[in-house]
DNA sequence: AATGCGATGGACTGATCAGTCCATTTTTCA
DNA sequence: TGAAAAATGGACTGATCAGTCCATCGCATT
């Protein structure tokens, strides 16, 4: 009788999960089923019992991260107090850069974007284009209030998303080690946010 | 007797090159040599007269593109038009991002960063940061004469680069097709720039 | 104790591919 | 024209790996 996935352990799925985004961020996409199935402490068969095939492993895997992403997007926003607020996001991303292996997920989907474009374009829409329109919409509201200059919010959105990686992103996906401190990062995060605010100061 | 690479066939070496190029970006790394040598209308064995292995290949193409990118680094400047010289160079990024396959060499050296870090490293450094360094120096100078404000010009020229940039160097590697036009891309060239100006105008 | 379901791990297949070898042909140049 | 250098292409090796198969095991529930 064919084995068809009915009930499956929910600890060792979470275990596979771990273990293959470990293996793969660190060995690239072509690190070994076998390996991964090592790692979580898991015989192969039993990957393959939960995921058909590696392409559907992967996928797994970003869209669980992709979830992850997502869900922090809906705290409560600073309105009216854009520098601070644009200083906190700055931050952030800023950290995530700084983290190592923070970037392993989106190194994954760029691999991945040959064969497997699908997956590309989820962690692209859910992950940046997502993050942007939330900024977008924070920008509206202070251009609507007056705080801020007249302008295509969407792409102050993404000038100001830029400004914040500038080539940190590229860095990371490349591999470079974070050259920033905490410290750093804080002043990076503070200095971007109010040349941004004067830059899209109200005339 | 072994065969050692001595003087050779310079038209072949381009042509393998290039169809290295062709092939690896559209497949990406893990393409055959077999189908490398077919598009280069040339045997698997010159590929190897001429490079000792794949690596060494994906090292060549490397180093030779980013000869090409640094190349025009060169160019006399337009001191004083802080304006017009910011906003040519936005376009010339901006082009880049449009024309497909403009990132394949990155995508490359991103797939290449877990198994071959120096590849990711050398491109890095001869491409983003070569970059920076010059739109720093031409920084620098329009400082020293107030037009612009005091600031670290290293780091206003990462905002810069990435006010350009914003998603689409990521939305590029993702191969996501490029939404913009020529038009929308000298639009996007000039607003950034000018927005640049306006952070960064002396006090 | 019996039953059933999922996990196990090891063996196996089929495919792909880097890199080598070599006998032969083409090009180059003295 | 003749010999050396380089190119050819096809066969071959060795390795890796995705994915399958299967006999067995452990652990529930009844």
């Amino acid at each position: 009788m064919p084995r068809l996935a009915g009930q499956i352990d929910v600890a060792k799925n979470e275990a596979i999960l771990n273990a293959a985004v470990e293996v793969l961020t660190s060995r690239g996409l072509q690190a070994s089923m076998h390996e991964i199935a090592r790692r979580a402490g898991v015989s192969k068969q039993t990957i393959y019992n939960h995921y058909g095939s590696k392409a559907e492993l992967v996928r797994a895997i970003a869209t669980r991260r992709v979830g992850e992403l997502t869900a922090p997007l809906d705290a409560p926003e600073a309105t009216g107090h854009a520098e601070a607020a644009l200083t906190a996001y700055a931050r952030g991303l800023l950290m995530a850069y700084h983290r190592p292996g923070g970037m392993g997920l989106l190194r994954l989907a760029v691999m991945s974007a040959c064969e497997q474009p699908d997956i590309a374009q989820v962690v692209y829409e859910a992950g940046a284009l997502a993050n942007r329109a939330r900024l977008a919409e924070f920008i509206r509201r202070e251009v609507a209030a007056g705080r801020l200059d007249e302008c295509d919010p969407e792409q102050a959105a993404e000038c100001f998303a830029g400004m914040v990686s500038g080539q940190r992103q590229l860095g990371a996906l490349l591999g470079r080690p974070s050259a920033d401190t905490e410290a750093g990062i804080d002043a990076r995060a503070r200095e971007v946010a109010a040349r941004f605010i004067r830059a899209y100061a109200p005339r």
